[in-house]
DNA sequence: CGCCTTATTGAACCCCATCAATATCTGTGG
DNA sequence: CCACAGATATTGATGGGGTTCAATAAGGCG
């Protein structure tokens, strides 16, 4: 599948790009790239920085190349829902549409590879390679959202907070993985309220799951952040699927 | 933007057909539009008709040319979360991946333009037009999908059943309208029980707010099905956003 | 009408939210 | 190094919204 690309071809900034591959960057080809690459600037921003508000149009895309954002919308009352995680290699924005009314928000510090919005466009109606993994992209996107939909609307307390240990057990960058591609420890990327908000629960609700979950050793917590799983498929057992 | 194409150059069968120009075959060429054409099936199913079981592979891909389908996902005890509905002109079908562990039901009688798996597929390899149309389709879906997230995660029953009644008034295919786009009485495309795992609540639950909307003269509802929204202030204000 | 499915209504319970207090963590400065 | 302060998390007590169980009512169709 991928091209016969010489290495020297390859711009010196995308070279030891770990996203390059696996990332939407694959779809194209060394003049692409470097086109693109001539226009992008890496950015490395904190925990908390807003990267997407809802009001102004995005100026930009990005690829993340590590770290975790989140993506959250709010109801006029100030009620917060995440409707997603994003870890590297996603691609950041969505293409089509100004104003998406959604809020992105680096969850962990994230490092960002960041395009310009016209550059992309063009990159887009240029290339339909491109255009395949946006849309190969958005369609896991779309089945990562309707399961989560069944956690929102049909699981307990319990359940909902075994998922999402299990979901960021998958998804984070996997330096030690299991046979099941899941690591058994790793940091949390988000604070309790947000655990809450993406779950549809309480902050207080949530600490308290967690809380039996290490009490009956399913889990263990350091430092409130750092999570081992001690006992993986009772874990699965109580994520209820 | 549309193409300059003779009528006479268009295939009979979708020279009728509502969805040809909103839908994805507006992206084909007078030439593929023959081809598809050639090997495409119109089918009549009933209401309750299974189009996707979650364990077979799909063997076919198909538009919605009228009616209501619920995509619908199981847990392993029985419990069911519908995770979308489809309205006409939508495009039926998760292309690049079997096996998609959803289950597609006809809500209503449903009208279908079936086309064979492996055609699509080679449209799709030749055709970045209608590869377009589908990423078109997968964002809205997206959009869609988080927007019912904060549904789901974020509101109480009330507020839940009144953007269940807004968003069936939004996208049922508008034969009256009003200013924003919404129809004010229109039949419910599903049962009670429909409504309730589509808003991760009871019957029972679901019910009573459906009551108390009738009793407090939000809606009128007449045989069960056919809701009259009488104060649609209201209603979006009971909706929570 | 009579049967079956679907929907409504009622009563009791329970899970989770809410309110409140305490504990832990993190970073800063004495 | 410890003290302190502010943010974050845990734990407890109470109450309410939604589920559950149960009975009745209303549609749909022969």
């Amino acid at each position: 599948m991928r091209r016969d690309i010489h290495n020297s071809d390859i711009p010196e900034l995308c070279r030891a790009c770990e996203a390059r591959h696996k990332g939407v960057c694959g779809a194209l080809s060394a003049d692409q790239l470097k086109a693109l690459a001539r226009e992008s600037v890496r950015r490395e921003v904190a925990a908390g920085t807003e990267l997407i508000a809802s009001e102004e149009p995005v100026a930009t895309y990005a690829n993340i190349m590590s770290g975790v954002v989140k993506l959250s919308k709010l109801l006029a009352d100030g009620r917060r829902q995440i409707v997603g995680l994003q870890f590297a290699p996603d691609f950041l924005g969505r293409p089509f549409k100004r104003d998406g009314q959604l809020n992105a928000e680096a969850a962990t510090p994230v490092r960002l590879c960041v395009f310009p919005h016209r550059t992309v466009e063009r990159l887009l109606r240029e290339s339909p390679a491109l255009e395949h993994r946006l849309l190969e992209q958005a369609l896991t996107e779309l089945d990562e959202a309707r399961e989560w939909m069944v956690t929102l609307g049909r699981k307990n307390a319990e359940e909902k907070v075994a998922s999402f240990l299990l979901l960021v057990a998958t998804c984070y960058d996997p330096e030690v993985a299991d046979e099941a591609d899941r690591v058994t420890a790793f940091e949390l990327p988000m604070t309790r309220a947000d655990i809450a908000d993406f779950l549809g629960l309480t902050i207080e609700t949530t600490s308290r799951q967690l809380t039996r979950l290490r009490r009956d050793r399913v889990i263990e917590i350091a430092h409130n952040r750092e999570i081992t799983i001690l006992d993986p498929e009772e874990l699965s057992q109580r994520s209820g699927g």
